[in-house]
DNA sequence: GTGCAAGTTCAAGCCGACTTGAGGTCAAGC
DNA sequence: GCTTGACCTCAAGTCGGCTTGAACTTGCAC
């Protein structure tokens, strides 16, 4: 078989061989085997971990993403928890998008000192008050 | 004068008590002196809270923002640094958007196996890769 | 057959941003 | 004057996602 050993995984797939290795004790991933006691991994984690990183992205916990994957046959995937995250991701990116805007006036506002423009003291009460207590509370994405 | 107490200052902020206090201790806030043991806090801690919050947001550093907060009579921030960071948000938000994209199709897909739709299949590739890395790194916004 | 790089296990450490707990102090109301 | 409860300090704990270190074993090249 054209099993490959642990460093070849890491090196394919940007993982490195300890997060791989804690993978496979979380039970996100499996090796195929062993040869002494080196672990053997299929070609197709490859691809499990591109799906792993995917949904790393998008914010699910590594829990989550074993409880996905844990199905037979293919990952079993709730449609109706793929279209939350959508929806939370939507209110995420307006979030940042208004505070981009906020940090691109900043930059390039010309007050003497910031905190006397009115623009940006705005930006700041909106931004600030609201998406602050997203940003300390746990769900980062 | 009308100064706060550090629960009053909790309450009108949204920031807890516990965190106010290792703000203090981080140099990010100052109280305005002291009534018996109890802190006292200006008022215009409130919009200086608002300020942190934005840069959290923004995925400034707790020591990050202390540093563009130490200068004298208004926070002296880098303009360069914040057209920096609004550029980061930028990618961040582009990101974002392919990986929503990626999500919704996903929750829409009619393909018996996820995994056998060929569209899915792209964006684990393009988006699970290449954004998984950064997940991963340091760099959250 | 032997040297050694590359694997292994397991426990402990790290990061940032706080929170929690134990034990102490004190201002104000009864 | 005494209780009470809000505050205080300081050290330690938490969380997730790994990484690191120590001590060990092994497969492969020579």
């Amino acid at each position: 078989m054209s099993d490959i050993d642990i460093a070849q995984l890491a090196r394919r797939s940007g993982v490195r061989a300890s997060a791989l290795r804690y993978y496979e004790d979380k039970g996100l991933i499996a090796s195929s085997g062993r040869r002494g006691l080196k672990r053997l991994f299929d070609p197709e984690v490859l691809e499990r971990l591109s799906l792993i990183g995917l949904a790393q992205a998008a914010g699910f916990s590594l829990e989550e993403i074993a409880a996905m994957l844990a199905g037979e046959g293919g990952p079993r995937i709730d449609k109706a928890e793929l279209a939350a995250k959508a929806d939370a991701l939507d209110r995420r990116i307006e979030e940042l998008t208004r505070m981009r805007d906020g940090l691109r006036h900043a930059s390039a506002c010309q007050a003497p000192e910031l905190m006397g423009c009115p623009h940006f003291r705005r930006i700041v009460r909106v931004v600030g008050g609201e998406a602050a207590r997203r940003a300390r509370s746990r769900f980062r994405v």
